[in-house]
DNA sequence: CATGAATGAGTATTCATTCAT
DNA sequence: AATGAATGAATACTCATTCAT
């Protein structure tokens, strides 16, 4: 069988874990459900992935691979002009939260399996977000756009903060209305940054 | 057996329920767990709960009827004083945020059972929160000390996302160290919402 | 319910698996195959073991327990007559020879799972069939009935050697003729150990 | 492919089954874990073979042309002399009790699958031996070196309960002391043989 | 009211075997 | 001939819930 295919076998898995445990948290989404979704059978599954938990791990690193290529560009922009690449991170953020599915699939992180792999992969999101922030913040002190009174890790803590109150909101608020969270969240941005 | 030490082993096991789910989740906390904990035999627990949804929905009572107690204070205080109100606010989050088991429990919620009283209990908070919090910027405005280009609504939802993204940040960084976010939340509070 | 009731469904599990380990070996006896001799559900298998291997583990201990008791017998025996001993012991090997189910339960313990209790017990029923037979011999030297050119450690371990033999024999011929099965012990015996 | 390897891999498929399964027992040797041993991949495995079950038959009717071999010569011997020829026996015991996998296997066959060809190899091994030790013997009765009192039947088959015995102690007890066992065995067949 | 033995549907996972490439 | 992806029946074990005592 070629690569091509059972990449996307893999794939497939992987997408219909997503969208179960969206839907239905971790716990509640069977193997035999993801099965159905992915349209494989249950010694597929487990030819893919020894165990639940590395599925919802392989979601996870997916999510991460995304999260990485999303903060790449931010990065690249903060280096020339911090406030556009803030504005691209608003709506990198607004983005998750307006994705039904990625606004459930938060709630299911509050009870992870006890699992390394998926410990692994959140604490490296949480590592990149918190980095790229914090980095944010500093290149925009030193262009005199965001003010110098506090630390650029501490402001970029509360942006983190921020980001989760919004898609938390979002989770439970169904989608979220773009076009009213996108302007007062450039507003809030506003007030909490000038100098 | 009289009324209040029937009453004691429904809050024993309310208790225990609180503690379990906020350590493992609702779906890894078992009945057997819960009951250990409780100090109670399944009979026990089954007498008093139906199902283990109801604790959960029970726990969530028992949580609604506290913050009942404190919004109706803040409520009080809104009326005169919206500043002094908005700190008492901020000092229930952080209270919240400082009580490990509740940040852990927060993230419980994200995976609900399908259970009326559970869901229930949920809006009735939502709906509690965003009530008291339009009311005090409301009260805010009117007393010229927040500011009125945005409605109290809108104002009061975001206020909400600020508390949930601090709940959050609190479930998953730890016990979250008061005397750092405390002023910066105060400060935050101030850039946001002065005319 | 009675603690008599409650020992009466662990035997009845212990039981119910002793046949069917003896009939079809440890792997190929499912639990629920060894729920439906026993009459009960599989909830209330697993109320009474941790798992399958436990199970076995308690047969073993079981087992065990009657070993202890006949080889007290023959203890007490060899200390005034070791030949009457011995011919105690040889009707003991008989009769577990003559067990049909007993007989295909040893082939069980060639394939025996992973576990410390299994592993004890039949370390425990080796250490107590060695020290036995050594002391039986022993006694037998002092009284002049048996052969001092070996040490008692030595020919204990081949009088061990010879009842495995026949018990692997009943456990592929079927029921063994006692009847002539025995005088030829006897008769092997005598020779194997007179002086 | 030449009809060489394809005998090879066939061998090597035996040969790695007869490796895990004297190991771990024939329910949890794997094929899966056959193949890797082997080499080969699962296709390959039931390429060669129909069935698991098949490659345990293949392992035994192997041993049975081994033990073929063995007692052909004994046979001669026998009728020339059946001392000679017992202590022949007694050396291949001997061997196969310190062939440390062997041992190992013997204890497998407590517990085989419901197969025929199995079956059928195992009666035929029995058989075997109890001719051959039948006629050794008999022989030894003609010669005058074995004792009549007993008919050639009964007299071999407790050689071959004796040689079960050693067999399973050497599973039990790990590599046996050749050494020790060799000498203290021929003793032992003397006391029991001789006129 | 309190207990805990009993239940059985449900779950993740294993593994011999098939078959398209 | 050789591969290994795909299958799905089978299995040990869990857990909310019931009910006789």
């Amino acid at each position: 069988m070629s690569a091509i295919r059972r990449t996307a076998r893999r794939a497939d898995i992987i997408d219909a874990a997503y969208r179960c445990m969206a839907q239905h948290g971790y716990e509640r989404s069977t193997t035999a459900q993801i099965c159905k979704v992915a349209g494989v059978s249950s010694g597929t599954f487990f030819h893919y992935f020894p165990t639940k938990a590395a599925v919802l791990g392989a979601v996870l690193e997916d999510g991460l691979q995304r999260t990485r290529e999303v903060f790449e560009r931010i990065r690249d922009t903060a280096a020339r002009d911090a406030v556009a690449a803030l504005d691209q991170w608003r709506e990198h953020v607004l983005d998750e939260a307006s994705d039904e599915n990625l606004a459930g699939f938060i709630a299911v992180l509050g009870a992870v399996p006890d699992n390394a792999e998926v410990a692994a992969a959140l604490r490296a999101e949480a590592q990149l977000t918190r980095e790229v922030l914090t980095e944010l913040v500093a290149a925009g002190q030193e262009q005199g756009t965001i003010r110098t009174d506090r630390t650029p890790d501490r402001i970029g803590t509360w942006l983190g903060i921020l980001a989760r109150g919004v898609l938390e909101h979002a989770a439970e608020e169904g989608p979220v209305v773009r076009d009213t969270l996108g302007p007062e969240m450039t507003d809030m941005l506003i007030r909490l940054l000038r100098p």
